[in-house]
DNA sequence: GAGGCGATTATTGCATGCAATGTATTGCAT
DNA sequence: ATGCAATACATTGCATGCAATAATCGCCTC
């Protein structure tokens, strides 16, 4: 899933930490909640030691907030919240386009052309697969775009257009356009056209 | 120093977070260095698991690598990196300046004049303090940006740039195109002129 | 002297215990 | 009932101990 792009800690703490992050995207830790260190350590079969050390590695990405002799909630979104990531994603999103464009290979455009052929596909049936092969998509650009640190940063932002597709706030519209664009993208990467894409 | 946007973590760990981020920041331990809990523990006066933590934040952020059973490294910088980097405080800090221009209240302009007028001083005397002046002032503007993942990102793009002043990396010409662009950025925050910002 | 090999040392990662802090509950007065 | 204070409970934050892992050193062989 998440392309480790290098080493972050311990295998015990890193699993907590998917696991958990799994958890607040899916939506089963809805927002607000209270997540116990002695919960999650009993749940992992570890101690609280490193489920506290999972969680603050959680609050440094912004999927929760911990608060000092409280512990961790699941962070909540506020309008702002989401208005600012909106405006991070487009400024992010391009930039990642057009350092792909520059190195991709001919396989990496043959993945991103065969993605972008399924989600056509999927639009027209099975709507459900679409949110999925688009995050893949996108995902897949910001690997090619080989920039660890904007890779890191636009998976932060992932959090709430997960979210926001899980709880069905994009409207049709949006997703529409945003569709439209792939064919688009896969062409002005064939071209190597690194301007366009962006 | 840095603008607490929101709580990370009890008042020990986010001081040692902090004061170990200053160090790699200035200079003091210099890339690749391996940084042992035991030793930041004694210095202190805590125990590890504080100090573990403090680490396991920061290779959150990128200014250490952790692996596994081998501890924290100051992370060094290939050119990719560095030009990954500067790409992203291209993008990142016009976004700030636009999104602050907006929202800044009349104090927090004379503060950013004050810093600005304080730099011009600076430059023709004590120049030793113009790097901290300057990482002052864009640390201001962020913070009035009221993004908090805005600021995280910039932060974690500060590392690098900071430690090119450090190691004079940064040529007198860009030094000098950057202050003067001080002068122009606080006046177009006094017309409120967000696009002239960005 | 260079290159492996085993023992020694250093360091990490985690469990556990406990004091400090925060939260919930009970009892009491009104 | 309702508001409030005292108490009991839950949870965090940190120290400490120890097993597991990795790095280092000395030694031997070639």
């Amino acid at each position: 899933m998440s392309s480790e792009s290098q080493p972050r800690g311990s295998e015990t703490i890193r699993q907590m930490h998917e696991a958990i992050r799994q958890r607040i995207l899916s939506g089963a830790y809805e927002a607000g909640r209270h997540i116990t260190a002695a919960d999650l350590a009993g749940e992992f079969g570890v101690s609280r030691t490193p489920a506290r050390e999972a969680l603050l590695m959680l609050a440094q990405e912004g999927f929760v907030e911990v608060f000092p002799n409280r512990g961790a909630y699941v962070r909540s979104w506020s309008e702002e919240d989401i208005e600012e990531v909106f405006q991070l994603r487009i400024l992010l999103e391009p930039h990642a386009a057009w350092r792909a464009a520059q190195v991709a290979t001919d396989e990496d455009i043959e993945v991103l052309d065969r993605l972008a052929r399924e989600m056509e596909v999927a639009a027209k049936g099975d709507r459900d697969k679409l949110p999925g092969l688009n995050d893949q998509f996108h995902r897949r650009i910001t690997a090619i775009s080989g920039g660890a640190r904007l890779e890191r940063f636009i998976d932060a932002t992932y959090e709430l257009v997960l979210q926001a597709q899980t709880y069905g706030r994009f409207d049709e519209q949006d997703m529409a356009r945003s569709m439209m664009h792939h064919r688009d993208l896969v062409s002005a990467f064939r071209h190597r056209d690194a301007e366009l894409a962006r």
